[in-house]
RNA sequence: GGGCCGUUAGCUCAAUUGGCAGAGCAAUUGACUCUUAAUCAAUAGGUUCGGGGUUCGAUUCCCUGACGGCCCA
């Protein structure tokens, strides 16, 4: 297949742009130059000189250069308008064949929206008051080949959105918008937790045995090695090595990996911020987290009060506490003494359509029934506290109640967007604890089938007393941006790959 | 994995009961020296997602597959 074939498939509009590329290139325009003058951000121009009236902007007695692509342009014989626009905003762009000159006015007329342009010369306020460049030279700087989608619709096939993201980019602003707003946000936790003594590591994203989390991880093969190895589901057990290594404060913010369903919620590589503290306990984690939320949600969205899809949420400190066994009672509206009674349990879970294996743990039942009937009405930030021992293997048990580990989950917006607890730095518990959810495991394919030997001997050289914790960035995203979909705020979400269709 | 919905021109969308596949934008040609969804005139542009079936005739009905969206698990 030679390039061209691999190309865009000819259809009518692009025949027609090749066939001007090629007029232009023999006319001895380069489509494609790298001699391009840097130019200044539009923004920049428009914020500097926005308030100044006609005679103010002819005293200036200065050209600019700008460069951007262009997104309309309305031509009207000998003068024409058009609306550039680069990374940082949109302008206007005159041009007439008057004071560009009729060769190179010309030029100009082979311009197509899509193309990117560099423009040089003074600004002015056109009749309608807009502030304007005018035109005295001129560059195309890249050729489109390719349509640009309407102007008044724009691309809104959220299929084609994803998949060419790079259109959606060019097309729609509060896209773009969104995606400063995510870098803006990745930026703020790094620098809170810099700025609070921990230092950022980066551990293995490919690991020989599972750990840290309860999901199905993607396998793969190292072949010089001959091992097979898996994509981490979570940097726990690493993180809290270099907690016995000595270090008290580290975290990582990068991606993890689960192979499991695709959903509005769930993309196969999402990013998470996972940090440990030596000497803390899950309540100091509880008053970071707000602190944390609320000084990311002042500098992103202007106030710690905030709207999602439709409903006000108030992230100011403090939030709301209760115990899990609190939230069935009162938000599930579970009778206490049902609680202990498995058989009552498993009736309304059947009840709720949840099907069950039959040999889980009581833990499970109500983790199981907290997603069912509290985690979707907990829409203001809620700290659900004391999850059962055995559904938080790496979990501290609380000294007065070792059923209950000393364990944190936040919710917002019906979901969960961290989790938290002190950790378990008993090597005999730890070790303990493995053995049964090994043995407990059945075909569960989210449990780990092995035990990690070497974190157990690393806690058993010692670790300090910790707290640590895993905050969803997607999400935590989605909720700071107003998604819905966590397509919406990675830019290259997952997609089936369309293997029939050729033309681009 | 299950249910529902969708896929028509580069983009956004129509198409009556099964009866000639259309519009706007974009494009091409022409007119136009302050427009901003510019305007006016003309022109061109289709594997109606793929495959099969029913029918004189299928964008439309049936089966099947692909991809996507939403809901549920």
């Amino acid at each position: 297949m030679s390039v061209e074939d691999k190309l865009s498939k000819e259809s009518q509009v692009i025949k027609q742009r090749r066939k001007k590329a090629e007029e232009m290139e023999q006319a001895g325009i380069n489509l494609f130059p790298n001699d391009i003058p840097r130019p200044q951000n539009i923004a920049k121009i428009l914020s500097e000189h926005e308030g100044k009236d006609k005679a103010a902007l002819e005293n200036l007695g200065q050209e600019f250069m700008v460069a951007g692509r262009i997104m309309a342009l309305r031509k009207f014989g000998k003068v024409s308008f058009c609306h550039i626009q680069d990374s940082t905003g949109r302008l206007q762009v005159y041009f007439a064949r008057d004071t560009l000159g009729e060769d190179k006015y010309k030029e100009f007329k082979k311009f197509d929206i899509g193309d990117i342009i560099w423009v040089k010369g003074p600004l002015f306020r056109t009749k309608t008051d807009e502030l304007t460049v005018m035109a005295k030279e001129i560059r195309l700087v890249t050729k489109s080949f390719k349509p640009l989608p309407e102007k008044y619709h724009g691309i809104t096939d959220k299929e084609l959105r994803y998949r060419q993201r790079y259109v959606d980019l060019v097309m729609n602003e509060d896209v773009r918008t969104t995606f400063m707003k995510r870098s803006r946000i990745i930026h703020l936790l790094r620098k809170y937790f810099i700025s609070e003594g921990f230092i950022e590591v980066e551990t293995p994203m490919m690991q020989p045995i599972v750990g840290g989390a309860t999901a199905k991880p993607f396998k793969t093969h190292h072949n010089a090695l001959d091992i097979d190895l898996f994509l981490r589901i979570a940097p726990e057990l690493y993180l809290k090595r270099l907690l016995v290594g000595g270090y008290d404060k580290v975290f990582e913010l990068n991606r993890n990996f689960r192979n499991e369903g695709i959903s509005i919620q769930h993309n196969p590589e999402f990013t998470m911020l996972e940090f440990y503290e030596a000497y803390a306990t899950y309540e100091d984690l509880m008053e970071r987290t707000e602190q944390l939320f609320a000084m990311i949600a002042e500098d992103v969205c202007g106030s710690t009060t905030i709207e999602y899809q439709g409903q006000e949420v108030n992230l100011a400190p403090p939030w709301k506490r209760m115990t899990l066994e609190e939230s069935l009672i009162e938000v599930g509206c579970i009778p206490a003494d049902e609680l202990r009674d498995r058989d009552a349990l498993k009736k309304r879970l059947e009840d709720a359509g949840v099907p069950l294996s039959g040999d889980e743990v009581l833990g499970k039942y109500w983790t199981k029934l907290f997603d069912h009937l509290v985690e979707p009405n907990l829409i203001q930030p809620t700290f659900i506290t004391q999850y059962p021992t055995d559904v938080s293997p790496l979990a501290r048990r609380n000294r007065e109640n070792p059923e209950v580990t000393d364990r944190f989950e936040l919710f917002i917006t019906g979901r969960e967007i961290a989790n938290a607890f002190s950790e378990l730095n008993d090597p005999r518990d730890q070790a303990a604890r493995f053995e049964e959810q090994v043995a407990n495991r059945g075909d569960d394919e989210e449990i780990p089938p092995e035990i990690d030997w070497d974190y157990v001997n690393a806690l058993e050289i010692g670790m300090p007393p910790a707290a640590g914790e895993g905050i969803g960035v997607d999400r935590l995203v989605m909720l700071l941006t107003d998604s819905a979909s966590i397509r919406d705020v990675i830019l290259f979400p997952q997609m089936r790959p369309e293997h029939i269709r050729r033309e681009r």
